[in-house]
DNA sequence: CATAATGTACTAATGATAATAATACACTAT
DNA sequence: ATAGTGTATTATTATCATTAGTACATTATG
């Protein structure tokens, strides 16, 4: 795997938040595995053509979530999943997206057992993902 | 109810979005009705203490999202359900804040079976609410 | 018809933030 | 030592949220 993250300059979604959300959802599907290495903040400014203070800046983020541990020196690495401590914080705020996608689902007008639906299929895909075994770098 | 919409002026996100948002969920949740009335723009900018270009522009999107529809000289009005329509772009922006969101429950460490049920909890919430009855205007 | 209330449109100014740019520093690996 | 790493700092530009003020068109009400 070359390079797998993309990011969309003209979205409405700032670019250093495209890079930690992707780098999430591959930590999610298990793509990315504890000690994995992420590209140096040059390295990937440099091939996405972006500043790499804004690399810097979604590399600070994933530190601070936990998903990542920084060596000054060495570089960035995922970091242990069980070290990743969840409060009350994140839970609520996870419910207030959840309310959110609730809402506009509903005023689509979806019924009830098609959002539930979807979105059991949404998860399912990241869990096969995750038993479909690690992408080899 | 004398006014239900509650703004974060220091919040992250703006002001008309927490707008457009609130409306969403009271409507999802079915605390407004087919033809009930919101607020005049001038009024609700009164109240909220903000300008009222900021309203006029959250009625704006929800007028384009079909959640309500604006007679000029008359006011806003919660619009006919049936009327508002779901297309293939809507779903995928669904299904991507799902994704969003799946991924960061399972990065918090949550299994697939918590994030469902907590998924299917906050589901409930909007159709008892529904199904409570509407509240007195 | 007159008046008030409604949503809408427009221009301008301000503040916050995303992004770039350039540089420098501290730490680590070789 | 040298190169590669993350981090910090300052400055600049562009975009956007928000406020401000004004004006216009339509509708309800008397």
């Amino acid at each position: 795997m070359a390079l797998w993250i993309q990011i969309t300059p003209g979205s409405d979604e700032p670019i250093y938040l495209q890079i930690v959300e992707q780098v999430g959802e591959a930590i999610a599907k298990g793509q990315l595995a504890v000690g994995d290495k992420l590209p140096a903040v040059r390295k990937l400014a440099s091939e996405l053509v972006i500043n790499p203070n804004t690399v810097a800046r979604a590399y600070t983020i994933l530190e601070q979530s936990g998903l990542v541990t920084t060596k000054t020196g060495s570089g960035t690495f995922i970091a242990d999943p069980a070290l990743r401590g969840k409060d009350a914080a994140d839970i609520n705020m996870l419910a207030d997206r959840m309310d959110g996608i609730i809402s506009r689902g509903l005023n689509l007008g979806l019924e009830s057992q098609d959002i539930i639906a979807m979105f059991k299929d949404r998860l399912e895909k990241f869990i096969k993902t995750r038993q479909g075994g690690r992408q080899k770098k």
